[in-house]
RNA sequence: GCCGAAGUGGCGGAAUGGCAGACGCGGCGGUCUCAAAAACCGCUGGGGCGACCCGUGCCGGUUCGAAUCCGGCCUUCGGCACCA
């Protein structure tokens, strides 16, 4: 392989000159335009490997494509550093999380550098230290005040491997989303943040330019549906509670001839009857022990439970056994379902095994209702078996029959979510402790904010025990409470680590603002995020929660506009080159620094964006390394080793060279626009090549030349910083290539003198004719006719129809 | 089961209604060399001596013209999935 350039002597150069120089420092104040470009920080992990890469280096390629454009581009780079890993490696090794964390992101930052990436060192966050999880506790706080924060007890997901509990958005398949544990339902009294309340909010994506799949994965997640709650009386010895149902479908009351409740619901052991106690209580234990997974499977039998009691049809007094089943879930609408057979599948289902009534209230052309049902059907042509909506068209059913509940008092419109409120509280060390006191007189009361940050106690012993390790430190907890002074305990859970996340981009604004979270000004300068970058994983938990953030945000006037980040791209998953995740066990592990070792960062960083597309990920090739070595090679000989040069404007050479030039300026500015780096490679190499023709051609204009190169270093810059800031001085330019100007093209010296055209007879490619660029119609078609070749395929017939494309395609039909 | 994306040479991929396979890897041949490496040049989808014919997962359609648009199917990968 070439070995022409010798990158190890200027990469670390210019690394140590950039960094020395504070060049890619934006400041706040600056009269160009801002630009907000953002890649997800990493979790230190303590090695960056190349998925970090693949992430990075191409979004810092289209923040310095947006550098060269004007902007007064932010870059920023931080850590997400608490979380379960530090803890886990600490127990493994007897160290302390904050030491293992801190050595990490001592080892990352330095491996980062090696980039060349143009991040703005100075906001480097890292989220583990107290100035910024004291404001991590701040807006806890903000929260709590604001009736977004709460504490309540609730069937809560634990994960029995990383001994805490989880957010909804946390369990993939019933399983743990970092461990693969199968998670446990526990009641337990933990912390919530209301995302909820702005679950409507939170389906409009009209501001922001989002890929489809995330938007539809959160509006899935949201899980919007229209619907009512009906309120039926309980026909049991000693209730006199109703209970309320949720139903999409009011208009099929009439058919309801059960009702189910989840297994879980508060209501079971009192209206159960005492001869059916003992087989419910059999049930309820028996959901109980079932995992989540065996519960939400679709395939499984239903199954359930007569209570003994009934409830009574508003509608029409009908009185309708209470049963319970599995199927039902606590968690969804109000945990209770009027169950109509006719028209849901699933409730058929149920009706069929238990024998239980089927009243269809719809027509329907298909189906005999006097005969009984095959099949649940979900709508009809009109009411029947309705009383006094008989006749109801389908259409208006739902309408006439909310308004009716409603005013009567018993059932209203409403609309339910599946989004749940966001779990935050974890039973683990390595976190942001909750700063809220409990006080055996005041409840839960805030840590003052002048108290902030609750530090994190260290030298703790924090094997789980699934309590939070904080339990065991007596110093710590045993505080006075904030309002009386009386003896009190600390919070002892932290916080989800997706809360540091959560607003991590504001806080790049101000850094190190001591006072607050960031400045008014620094948020007006800086956010929202222009750019957004990162993996497509995080779609229902960092970019929805982050959402929540901003919007809360928003309504405390912290922040202006309803969205955080502007624009988001997710870039694929880069894996090995046997096309598996890369993984040490499987051996396939391709490792940045041995690649930046071996060829060079400007080289790793091109064969990563070369690869394939951006967004969709792909096999590393590290064969075809070879290829963008090569180029790089060329590069640098055609700069450095010039031809003789002649002032001879206006040569047929010099304008084919500049053509080629302007033709690849347009070309490339399309490409980064678009994120398309690896058609962006191809075109550079293709000038480099065109350059290198010229070069061999002999002597060249100066003009023409001198506008090739410039362009073709400028271009590169971007995807190569190094090598090209070296070429830019060995070419006499001034430092920096990063700050000059982006070139622009010409259109008229894009142009093509010539165009060929292909002729095509009956949509078959028959010849080419090279014609001037402008050619008319009737130019075409002379030079086609007088074409011998064409005469052959056309057989002295004339075309019975002329198709022609100016500049393309003539095509002759006959 | 439902929703979405994708399927193109030996390989990564390009072309989003107009020359299929840009660019790169690999392979073959050549120049240079005592030789090798590097560099450079040429060839490289399949069939046919050739004019040409065939070819973008499969079947059909629309169009002067389809990898691209439409309908049906197959495969792969994501997402959702008893949500009332």
């Amino acid at each position: 392989m070439a070995d022409r350039y010798d990158f190890h002597a200027f990469e670390n150069k210019w690394r140590e000159r950039w960094q020395a120089d504070n060049l890619y420092h934006a400041p706040d104040d600056d009269p160009r335009p801002k630009w907000y470009a953002l890649t997800m920080f990493p979790y230190p992990s303590g090695d960056l490997h190349t998925g970090h890469w693949y992430a990075m280096a191409p979004s810092d390629a289209a923040a310095r494509y947006r550098r060269m454009q004007g902007h007064n581009v932010m870059f920023p780079m931080g850590f997400d550093a608490f979380g379960l890993p530090a803890e886990n490696a600490a127990i493994k090794r007897g160290i302390d999380p904050a030491e293992w964390t801190f050595a990490n992101v001592d080892r990352m930052r330095s491996q980062l550098r090696l980039m060349g990436a143009s991040f703005d060192w100075d906001r480097e966050v890292v989220t583990a230290s107290p100035d910024y999880y004291k404001w991590t506790q701040w807006w806890f706080l903000q929260l709590y005040n604001r009736g977004l924060a709460y504490r309540a007890e609730a069937a809560a997901n634990w994960c029995p491997g990383c001994q805490t509990v989880l957010a909804n958005e946390q369990v993939v398949d019933g399983r743990c989303e970092r461990s693969d544990d199968v998670v446990e339902r526990r009641f337990l009294t933990q912390w919530f943040f209301r995302i909820t309340a702005y679950a409507e909010e939170l389906l409009k994506f009209d501001d922001v330019d989002w890929p489809e799949s995330i938007r539809t994965r959160q509006t899935n997640w949201i899980g919007r549906s229209e619907g009512a709650r009906l309120t039926f009386a309980v026909d049991a010895a000693g209730v006199d509670e109703p209970i309320t149902v949720f139903t999409t479908r009011p208009d099929t009351v009439y058919g309801a001839t059960f009702m189910v409740l989840a297994p879980e619901h508060p209501l079971v052991q009192r209206i159960t009857t005492p001869a059916q106690r003992e087989a419910v209580a059999n049930y309820v234990s028996q959901t109980a022990r079932q995992t989540e997974i065996e519960r939400l499977s679709t395939e499984k039998e239903k199954t359930g439970v007569f209570t003994g009691a009934y409830a009574v049809n508003p509608f029409n007094g009908a009185r309708i056994p209470i049963w319970i089943a599995d199927y039902v879930l606590v968690t969804y609408g109000t945990g209770a379902i009027m169950a109509v057979p006719a028209h849901d599948e699933r409730d058929f289902a149920f009706a069929r095994k238990y024998g239980l009534e089927v009243i269809p209230v719809f027509s329907h052309p298909e189906v005999d209702t006097s005969q009984p049902l095959t099949a649940a059907y979900a709508h009809g042509d009109r009411m029947i078996n309705s009383g006094p909506f008989d006749g109801t068209p389908d259409a208006e059913a739902f309408d006439r029959v909310s308004a009716y509940a409603e005013e009567r008092g018993f059932g209203e419109r409403t609309v339910n979510y599946r989004l749940r409120d966001w779990l935050i509280s974890r039973q683990r060390y390595w976190g942001a402790p909750i700063p809220m006191i409990h006080c055996p007189e005041h409840g839960a009361v805030p840590v003052p904010e002048s108290d902030l940050p609750v530090l994190l106690p260290r030298n703790v012993r924090f094997e789980p025990t699934g309590q939070s390790p904080l339990t065991q430190i007596d110093e710590w907890v045993n505080v006075p409470c904030p309002i009386d002074g009386k003896p009190a305990r600390r919070e002892t859970d932290t916080m989800d680590t997706f809360m540091c996340s959560s607003w991590y981009q504001m806080r790049f604004a101000d850094p190190h603002n001591p006072e607050r979270p960031f400045s008014t000004d620094a948020a007006r300068q800086w956010l929202p995020v222009d750019q957004y970058t990162g993996g497509g994983e995080h779609a229902v938990m960092h970019l929805l929660y982050s959402r929540f953030f901003w919007k809360a945000a928003r309504d405390m006037g912290l922040v202006e506009g309803g969205e955080p980040f502007l624009r988001l791209f997710n870039q694929g998953v880069i894996l090995g080159p046997d096309g598996n995740r890369m993984s040490k066990s499987r051996g396939n592990v391709v490792a940045p620094d041995d690649q930046v070792d071996k060829y060079g960062a400007d080289a790793f960083r091109c064969q990563l964006m070369f690869v394939g597309p951006w967004e969709q990920g792909g096999p590393y090739n590290p064969t075809g390394m070879a290829g963008i070595v090569r180029w790089l090679n060329r590069l640098w000989t055609v700069v450095t080793e010039p031809p003789a040069l002649v002032a001879e404007p206006e040569s047929d050479a010099a304008r084919s060279l500049r053509r080629v030039t302007h033709k690849t300026i347009r070309a490339v500015t399309g490409d980064v626009e678009r994120f398309s780096f690896n058609t962006m490679i191809s075109r550079l190499m293709e000038h480099t090549s065109a350059i290198q023709k010229a070069r061999e051609a002999g002597s060249c204009d100066t003009a023409a030349w001198n506008e090739a190169i410039e362009s073709t270093i400028l271009l590169t810059a971007p995807l190569a910083p190094y090598i090209t800031e070296e070429l830019w001085q060995l070419a006499g330019r001034s430092y920096s290539v990063h700050f000059q100007r982006w070139p622009s093209f010409d259109p008229d010296l894009a142009r093509d003198d010539e165009i060929e055209v292909v002729v095509q007879v009956n949509g078959k490619v028959r010849d080419r004719l090279v014609l001037p660029a402008g050619a008319s119609e009737a130019e075409a078609r002379d030079a086609a006719f007088a074409s011998p070749k064409i005469g052959e395929w056309l057989d002295g017939k004339q075309p019975r129809r002329v198709i022609y494309v100016p500049g393309k395609i003539l095509n002759l039909v006959v």
